[in-house]
DNA sequence: GCCGTTTTCGGCCCGACTGTTTTCAGTCG
């Protein structure tokens, strides 16, 4: 058993207990037990062999005593009681927005209704509109809800498929038989959402491989297995393709599998030539007149035509960032303390760190009120004398209000070093005020740092309504910095926006909005969206040294 | 169900918005 696995199970026990109408604490601890686990630095197995499962914060008596079922036995009858009280299809629907689980129970009470299927039926029937509480509005919203669904069910973030192949690759390439081996398609690509993991082998002994691979304990199921070519599904059903080359035909096999159709039909009108004895893309490339494009321009978003004449950008690297402008600690809603997070920052090599946390309005995430957050630059202060490499600046992530004011006083914001300035409540205004409310923020000239622009959430939540070019517009005239936020569920701004504000001369920040110290390094998702965005290291403000960037900070209020 | 140097029991989870109502339950961040 993994940690996500143990980590999702508690979730759904939280699941079909708030269906039961349990203690909300208790549904509560278990969401934190989950996401304690879902954080965790070592593996879980090996705290369990250590006797050290107490360990984990919001992991008691009885809690512990369930992963070590789960660990033993592979299976837990609590949860596998619980899971015959409630019809499975009602958790899936869950998911859908707007609809919690009081609704969900009621239509499944009233109707009968059993899967999402049924529901977008019974709404297509009209037959929600006639319960009680229930009107037409919420029954339209019920059938764009499962609608958006469905469009997004194929496929996974990023930021949850990524690390299985990784670990997936780290295995293959740790078997004896292997040379070579990479990642490759839209995994590669670096793609939001992907629909699943495309691994690429070079080995003189496929049957070895083979045999090996179905040892690896994550595989759930194999479907096919050919020449060449095994597929299946890992954990959480991620469909898996591992192609099998000889060391000859690795190189040619990679760039084919890597893709894009659109990037491959651009390099090949007539379809791609027999591709033999290169020993690198770069080579590959050279051969068409190209300079090396790197997987995630790989496009054909211009990228063939600017590598011709070469002018492709240098993109942005992981390295190049000196400092995070964005992230939460226990003051509000992060899970960590500021010296845990500032060890942590030290570790990736940054010199500064600006702490953001929520601002007085949002409650439920402990919004600092002004008396908090004097008494957080307090303990700043005190932190800070403990380094000389590294510092945190003082900040916040203000909350743009409904009338696109700002939850703090501007005498309050005036004294802070970063000012992030984000959109939290009412997502549903029309166009033209959303768009007035962000501009307003945007041209208050205490904010240095629009956060997460458009509110998307992958696979949840589309971005609420905005004229994006007049802020885009309007963000180059008060030049503002925009937020590449690297939440692997946001990526926000997206790689395509974040390339159209660049070209606008917008500066843009690679943060990482941590709520956690392990998160910080989800930076690595906004480094892979910036580069998608053609980003270069000059196009991104903390890449700048830590008296760069507040030299800036101040000039531009 | 978890937690604790103000507590081993009693806190923990607030406030606004939405859609339905005409005073409020449900949802969400």
């Amino acid at each position: 058993m993994t940690n996500r696995e143990i980590a999702r199970t508690l979730d759904h026990i939280a699941d079909i207990l708030e269906f039961q109408e349990e203690n909300p604490f208790k549904i509560k601890a278990y969401r934190q037990a989950a996401n304690s686990i879902y954080h965790l630095d070592e593996d879980i197995q090996y705290l369990y062999e250590k006797d050290r499962l107490g360990e984990i914060p919001g992991v008691g008596k009885a809690i512990k005593s369930k992963i070590e079922e789960l660990i033993e036995k592979g299976s837990l009858e609590y949860y596998e009681r619980l899971l015959t009280e409630v019809p499975p299809g009602l958790l899936d629907m869950l998911a859908i927005p707007g609809v919690g689980h009081k609704t969900i129970k009621m239509l499944y009470e009233q109707l009968g209704v059993t899967t999402r299927d049924e529901l977008l039926q019974a709404a297509k029937e009209r037959r929600i509109r006639l319960l009680p509480g229930m009107g037409s509005k919420t029954e339209f919203s019920i059938i764009k809800g499962i609608e958006m669904l469905e469009q997004y069910s194929q496929k996974n973030t990023l930021g949850f498929v990524l690390p299985m192949g990784q670990k997936m690759l780290s295995f293959i390439k740790g078997l004896d038989q292997v040379s070579e081996a990479s990642l490759a398609g839209s995994i590669r690509r670096g793609r939001p959402l992907v629909t699943d993991i495309d691994i690429v082998v070079a080995t003189d002994d496929e049957a070895a491989v083979r045999s090996k691979l179905a040892n690896y304990r994550e595989i759930k199921q194999v479907t096919e297995s050919q020449p060449g070519h095994i597929q299946g599904f890992l954990q959480f059903n991620i469909p898996f393709e591992v192609i099998l080359h000889t060391p000859g035909e690795y190189c040619p096999g990679l760039f084919l599998a890597t893709g894009s159709k659109q990037h491959l039909a651009r390099l090949f009108p007539s379809g791609p030539p027999r591709l033999e004895g290169w020993n690198s893309e770069t080579d590959i490339y050279a051969s068409l007149g190209l300079d090396y494009i790197p997987p995630e321009l790989r496009e054909d978003q211009g990228e063939v035509e600017a590598a011709a004449a070469g002018h492709l950008p240098t993109l942005i690297q992981r390295q190049d960032l000196q400092g995070d402008l964005h992230c939460h600690s226990g003051w509000s809603d992060g899970a960590s303390k500021l010296a845990e997070l500032g060890e942590m920052a030290r570790d990736m090599q940054y010199s500064y760190l600006a702490i953001t946390d929520h601002s007085r309005s949002l409650a439920i995430s402990g919004g600092l009120n002004e008396e908090r957050l004097a008494a957080q630059g307090e303990e700043i202060d005190r932190l800070n004398q403990t380094w000389d490499d590294f510092m945190f600046l003082k900040g916040t992530e203000v909350d743009i209000l409904r009338d696109g004011s700002l939850d703090y006083d501007a005498e309050l914001l005036e004294q802070l070093d970063v000012v992030v300035a984000s959109v939290h409540t009412n997502f549903h205004l029309d166009r033209k005020k959303q768009t007035e409310r962000i501009i307003q923020a945007i041209k208050d000239e205490n904010v240095d740092i629009i956060g997460h622009l458009t509110g998307r959430l992958l696979n949840r939540r589309p971005a609420y309504e905005l004229d994006l070019e007049e802020i885009l517009a309007a963000a180059a005239r008060s030049k503002i910095i925009l937020e590449i936020n690297s939440h692997p569920d946001r990526l926000d701004i997206d790689a395509e926006l974040a390339r159209q504000a660049r070209d606008m001369g917008i500066k843009i920040a690679v943060n990482s909005d941590a709520h956690h110290k392990n998160d910080l390094r989800l930076v690595h998702y906004g480094i892979i969206n910036a580069r998608r965005g053609w980003l270069r290291k000059e196009d991104v403000i903390n890449t700048e040294s830590r008296e760069a960037i507040m030299a800036y900070l101040k000039n531009n209020e």
